[in-house]
DNA sequence: CGGCCAATCGGGGATGTCCCTGATCCAGCC
DNA sequence: GGCTGGATCAGGGACATCCCCGATTGGCCG
């Protein structure tokens, strides 16, 4: 059996050091970048099986990446990293088609042995994460918080609320849930009418002081 | 000039190993630890110059390693260390005693000098970070801040800025400031192209996390 | 004087935001 | 079976945002 060859995708040159330094007999690394822009060309040039690949990058983000390749090069397999556990954030990223979410506070062992099950096919999930992954794919979403304001809003209408009060524009939300640009628009104002504000400005100021975001 | 003695604090194994393997001969690593706990019995048994602390560490984070540290041993020098360039964090620890802050995008040579600065007696701040961290510290004084993002805007670009920032449309600032609505688009035009950001939500953030309004 | 730059304004165009009307599908309920 | 409400989508329009191109004025400096 063949160690897996990977490609490094991480703007934190530290990190990277310490995968190849933890991981040099384990994979073999046969390219790393620290930008959206330089990682779509490294993987161009190079033939990995394995991408490692940051969440929160430079230049647009772990997912740009990965939408940009996969129309390209369908059968390279992503393996995303990142600090954050938010469920939001695996739940993009698995969407736009990577085949695991492992965060930094993994070890060199248990990162090696994610980069070969996802090399043979697996699905690789950190203890964590598995849990609300599974959830949020088979399942109706958790338990809402009770505020007077927010028990007007439909659940689909608050999926929508958070994002806008992100910053994400319509064209992002619709991608992100799998809907029309159309069907956000509808939600947006249904979400404005309802909590009586008049813009996506207002409304962030309102998610921020609720603690929402 | 000997190396500094360093001791590292972080909760990412990966990371730690990319310290090692990238400042090998620049630095002595005396000791790491991944959580409160093990960091302040770490401290306790070895001899470091220079404490390399993580913001965000399982156990109550970094600050609770300072603030038990500092009553000790007083002549410890802490460095943080961040993925966050988030104002809070950083004037938080900043107050709990540390004699720098870095984000993790750093390159291996700039965390090398940045050691030996403090080891040294220096102050150590990310660039992007100077500004705002003096201004929050030199009281009074509403002084223009010195952050080089800032520093390329002209003082009616700065005044635009403020109020995009605030949410106020095109329409409202150019009747504020008695502009026309075409000079006001070319002002923004020219901040976000100065910043490099992309829209006005990005700039919200950018100017929340710098205090700006 | 000639060059540079901040500040001001315009045309035109590509998107993004927000609202209006109207439509279909499905689930629960009386 | 009829009714209601949640979720989905479409067309069309008004306006906002952001970019490209361009222009003029005034001040400061070598």
């Amino acid at each position: 059996m063949s160690v897996p060859r990977v490609f490094l995708v991480d703007d934190h040159q530290m990190f990277r050091a310490g995968v190849r330094s933890e991981l040099g007999d384990a994979v073999e690394v046969v390219g790393e970048a620290s930008d959206v822009e330089s990682a779509v060309l490294g993987l161009r040039a190079t033939d990995p099986e394995v991408v490692l690949l940051d969440v929160h990058l430079p230049g647009g983000g772990g997912r740009a990446v990965l939408e940009t390749m996969k129309a390209e090069r369908p059968a390279l397999l992503f393996l995303a990293l990142s600090v954050s556990d938010a469920a939001e954030d695996v739940i993009a990223v698995i969407r736009a088609g990577a085949r695991g979410y492992v965060t930094k506070t993994i070890s060199s062992d248990d990162l090696a042995a994610a980069i070969t099950r996802v090399r043979d096919g697996d699905a690789v999930f950190s203890p964590r994460l598995a849990g609300f992954v599974l959830d949020a794919f088979s399942g109706d979403p958790p338990t809402e918080v009770t505020d007077p304001q927010l028990e007007q809003l439909t659940t689909r209408e608050r999926e929508v609320m958070r994002l806008i009060a992100r910053g994400y524009t319509y064209k992002e939300i619709a991608r992100r849930l799998t809907l029309s640009v159309k069907t956000v628009e509808t939600h947006v104002s249904a979400v404005l009418r309802k909590l009586q504000l008049s813009s996506r400005h207002e409304l962030t100021r309102w998610a921020t002081d609720r603690r929402l975001i």
